[in-house]
This record gives C-alpha cells, structure tokens and sequence, in this order.
RNA sequence: GCCCGGAUGGGGUAGUGGUUAUCCUCUGGGACUGUGGAUCCCAGGAGCCGGGUUCGAAUCCCGGUCCGGGCCCCA
C-alpha cells in the first residue's frame, strides 16, 4: 500500500536540501554578525498560549489537539509567541538587550498555494528589552542585509501603526479592529463599502483615506502631519535618518496596518518583485507588546522571513563539493573501504561502491553521480602500495603511491 | 471551508467505451570477468481512490484524495 504525503506537506531531495542550507547558512552568518544567538522552542505548546495571542478563532488555522492526558496543545504556528514565552519563562532578569534568532518549521491548517504550506520553515529575530527607534532600526537592517546577501528583488515597505490608531482611537474598538483588518488588506473596496455601512464621521474617513495612499520617501512625513497633526512623527524621523545614514533603500507606507493590537509602533513588510504570485510578501515584522500577556510588559522588535517563499525565488546553488568514488575489482572490496578512509581523512568525500558491481558499472556509477575523480584498487596497483587515479572530467589517470594520496587530493 | 482546472510506470508522455495500454527517460542485468560517458539486447515498473452507468470503464457520471490557480485567512 502507498501511502502519499499529507496535503501541505513536502519532501526535499538532496539538491533542494543543499540550496535550502545554504540559504539557512547565509540567514544565520548576517544574524550571527549582528549578535544574535540562536535559540529553540518546542514543536507544540499550550493551545493557550496562540489564542492569547491571537483570539480564540486562530484555532481554526491551527494543528490542535488532545494529548493522552487531555492537555489542549497546538503545533506552532509561529514563532514568536513562542519566543516571549519562553523569555518570560526563564530570561526576564538577563541583561537587556536580548537578541535571539530562530530557525524553524511551523505547521498551520490552511488551504496550499504557491508558495504556502501546511507546513513551512521561518527564520525571524526578536531584539528584546528596547523601545528606541534603534531597535527597529537594526533590526530592519538586519532583515534587509539578508535579502540583499541573497540577491532577492525585493520592496521594503515601513510604515507605523500608531497614525491610525491615533485616528481610530475614538472609534468602537470591533469597529476600529475590522477597519485595521481591510486596510492591512488593502482591500480599498471593502473598505469604502464598510466605512459607508457605519456612522462614521465624514472628516475621519477622508483622513483614513489620505493616509493609508501615503506611499513613498520620507517627504510623505510632511504630508501625513498634514493630515494627522497632532502625531509625534519624531520617532519614524530618526528612523529615517538612521537608515537613510546606513543606505538601506525602503519605502514608507502608512497604510500597512495590522490586525492584531499588540503591534505598538513601526511596522514592515517585504514583497518580493517576481516569481510568487499572490503569495509574494516574504518578510513582515515591527515592534510590539507581547510578553505582557505572560505577566511582564517588556518592549519587543522582529520580524519573520519566509523560508519557503524565499528558497522559491532566491537563484543561489549551492557549490557542490569534490567527490571521489573508489571503485575496486571483485575480491578488494575491503582493500577500497581502507582506501576510502584515507580519502576521508584528507576531507574529501569518498564513495565506495557497496553493490559487488563490475569495474564498469562502478566507473559509470561514479560517472552518473558526478564524482570528480575516481579512484582505481586493483591487484596491480596494490603491488607497488599505489592506486590510479582517474579525473572523470579530462579521463586522464595517473599512478599515486596510497602513503601519497593525502597530499595528492588536497593539491587537486 | 468555498470556486475553477488537473491527475496514465520513479520522471516526462501518447491514445482509446472493446484483444496484451504507446513512446522516451529511468532502474537492474547482459553483450564486455583491468577502466565511465556511446550503441545494442533482455528484464522491471502505470491509467489517484471508492462507488455508479454499461455486456464491457483507464475513458462517461458522482463522491473523496492530492496538485496548480484564486477566495477566506495571513499570527
């Protein structure tokens, strides 16, 4: 009986594996250079801990279950959560800042598209402990060097919600809640036939208007105070000159909004350019108040790439490594298991054949699977303590003394 | 959860309500028991699953599964 993979799910070959890793290398090496250490939380949490988080509606999208003991668990479907969780729990008195980076799959139940899975990896940071606007600035460099580091085409947008919660701060909070959710949207539509629907005041629509259009380089400030004077726009203006002084190219953009209210200030995306369809936004993050729902109210800063959508379109291969196949005549199969040791020992990739297969079909074995070299163990050669080696490329071989062939193969 | 389109050996495909399901590739073996890529030969392996219509279904119909695109959602 064949069983398929479950819907959502993926199998990786070795050459997918290989550019995923090297993605993953790249991701950690510029987190690492910021000073970001990794950390890992469980596979499955407290159900709990999500609809705290995200209300009680997020369980439709999540793996739950019972466990044998009847505890209410969820696979995560994010990390960060998680994260300040785990913070709460056992890092709350180390000294602040705390910069985290993780690598990870989460699972969530929803319908599969290009580009999204029921199950799928995210690389994210959390820089905890800081409310100045230099947190969101390294954070969004960070985020930034790391989708420049792979070559992705890419448009970052920044923008900060606290323009519109300013706006919507007289408005019902389920009103103001829905408004946030069609904005984040951009579903302009939706969100002209829902504002015509309810009792809202002319002047405030027009400015809602006014400023979820604001889209572009920081003169847009000038127009946004305009509109919304009595905000503080002196925190996105360091930003600005922050990032402007570093030369990270972005685009600011009143109108990202997020459902969810424990976002506090800056907010951003990246959107990939090509090659995603309607899935194309690969990084979001911002800052926000989270650790308070577990007990301590501590200023945050992350952001999430993902991994999946990222490996899709990023055209980096992986380099391939040199390998040698041992290939040996019928009787000197452990004559090349010695041989393949000593190749091992020079750091370079041995493959011995483990079929009793002919000279032939080792040799074109090693032919198929690409290997550079092939080395050659066979009762002639072992006279005088040599092997021959062949380079699979020019068909050239040579005769190398065994003491000899660690040298040999890091001179090739 | 909803809408649209798909599904034939491991991969890519052809064709058809009616003998043994086409071709390429692939995998294993051989021609060739001291040397790969070429050629030839032999072998292996398939109509997503379940039901229905029919003398007969891989083909037509229904349901499900999975894939692709979109919606919902996007923490």
């Amino acid at each position: 009986m064949k069983i398929e993979r479950p819907r959502g799910t993926r199998d990786f070959l070795p050459e997918e594996m290989e550019k995923r890793r090297e993605i993953e290398r790249k991701m950690r090496k510029i987190a690492e250079l910021y000073g970001y250490r990794e950390i890992q939380t469980p596979t499955f949490e407290h159900l709990e801990l999500f609809t705290l988080k995200s209300g009680e509606g997020i369980i439709e999208e999540i793996y739950a279950f019972k466990d044998k003991g009847g505890r209410n668990l969820a696979l995560r479907p994010e990390l960060t959560a998680p994260v300040m969780r785990m913070f709460v729990n056992e890092c709350s008195v180390m000294p602040k800042p705390l910069r985290f980076y993780y690598f990870a799959n989460c699972f969530r139940y929803e319908r599969p598209q290009k580009g999204r899975y029921r199950e799928f990896w995210q690389f994210g940071v959390e820089l905890i402990g800081s409310s100045s606007y230099l947190a969101d600035a390294e954070v969004i460099s960070l985020a930034y060097d790391i989708m420049e580091n792979l070559n992705l085409k890419f448009d970052l947008h920044i923008g900060h919600v606290g323009l519109l919660r300013l706006l919507l701060k007289d408005v019902e909070e389920n009103v103001a809640s829905k408004i946030m959710r069609l904005i984040d949207k951009k579903d302009s539509k939706g969100l002209e036939d829902y504002l015509n629907t309810i009792s809202i005041d002319r002047d405030l629509e027009g400015k809602i208007y006014d400023i979820i259009e604001l889209i572009g380089d920081r003169s847009i400030i000038e127009d946004a105070k305009g509109i919304i004077p009595n905000f503080d726009f002196e925190y996105i203006e360091k930003l600005c000159d922050c990032l402007d002084s570093i030369d990270v190219k972005y685009n600011l953009d009143f109108g990202i909004a997020r459902g969810l209210d424990y976002y506090t200030g800056v907010v951003f995306e990246a959107y990939a350019k090509e090659g995603l369809g309607a899935q194309n936004q690969i990084c979001g993050g911002g800052s926000y108040r989270l650790a308070h729902l577990f007990g301590v109210d501590t200023p945050s800063t992350g952001f999430a790439l993902g991994f999946d959508r990222i490996a899709e379109i990023c055209e980096l291969q992986a380099e391939k490594p040199k390998v040698v196949a041992i290939v040996a005549f019928k009787g000197l199969e452990n004559e090349a298991f010695k041989i393949s040791r000593i190749v091992r020992e020079a750091g370079v990739d041995a493959i011995v054949d483990v079929m009793q297969r002919s000279l032939k079909k080792q040799l074109s074995y090693a032919n198929d699977i690409k290997a550079d070299f092939a080395i050659i163990v066979g009762e002639e050669e072992l006279k005088q303590k040599s092997v021959a080696i062949k380079d699979l490329k020019t068909g050239e071989q040579k005769i190398v003394k065994i003491d000899e062939l660690r040298d040999y193969l890091k001179s090739v």
